[in-house]
DNA sequence: GCAATATTTAAGTTACAACTAAAATGTAGG
DNA sequence: CCTACATTTTAGTTGTAACTTAAATATTGC
């Protein structure tokens, strides 16, 4: 229900998207996404050709000496499925919550205190 | 249709969905969000909820002295659209490519063509 | 083989995101 | 006012992502 992960992370650079959206329709070669943004080089439009094809999103066919990108559209399933299930768990609950409100009337009951836990150092940890 | 942007770079986190998930069914406080990640600080945890705030993800209320967030789950909605949009599109596309390749006449349209395929893909090397 | 073209890879720089420890802020209650 | 608690903010560190330039690789045509 929370899987996906390093799809959301193509997506989510601008650039990318821009990239993504030149090879969406058309098949292109990196030098006409290259012409087509004329603020990177063409190094780096390569490095995220790659990363989109990493993730997925694009396919590469190579034709004499021209690489072809295309986006793979259904690439994004998993992130459609994502987002989905978390908002059809939010209605879900939303619906549940007033219908208990509907059928509940009177002083909120109070929740129970909460133990304190005694604090340790910190360790050092690594980041995701 | 290609908007979007910083609530997807929200999302993109595996720590930020994790805690998101955490504050998605019941309002918590920021102890209880800590409590439930021991590998991370207060104060890592304090910094992405106000990054999830910053994004629209989450509300926050104070009670006392405890903070308390709730995710805002139709905050999604610019995603799922953004998401939507760039699906529909494609299926558009692919429509209306089948369309025109079944008004065209004469010998059998078969896939379209490839050209000659020589060179296998690029070696690559793992770069972690 | 050599030059021209198209693209990738390598190496290095910079910016930033995610984290930690420690200090600061705000709040409740004796 | 003082202390304990809950959380935020600050300052500093580190890993990584995105980019650059320069060199390398692959392909075509002479």
């Amino acid at each position: 229900m929370f899987l996906d992960g390093p799809l959301l992370a193509a997506i989510a650079s601008p650039r990318r998207r821009e990239i993504l959206r030149l090879v969406w329709s058309d098949e292109r070669s990196a030098g006409d996404v290259h012409r087509a943004l004329p603020d990177v080089t063409f190094a780096a439009v390569s490095l995220q050709l790659r990363a989109l094809a990493a993730a997925g999103l694009v396919t590469v066919r190579a034709e004499g000496r021209r690489r072809l990108y295309r986006a793979r559209p259904d690439a994004l399933g998993p992130a459609r499925q994502m987002l989905e299930s978390m908002w059809n768990d939010a209605l879900w609950r939303l619906k549940l919550a007033a219908e208990l409100e509907a059928t509940r009337r009177g002083p909120r009951p109070r929740s129970p205190h909460r133990r304190r836990r005694p604090r340790t150092a910190p360790p050092r940890k690594a980041r995701t």
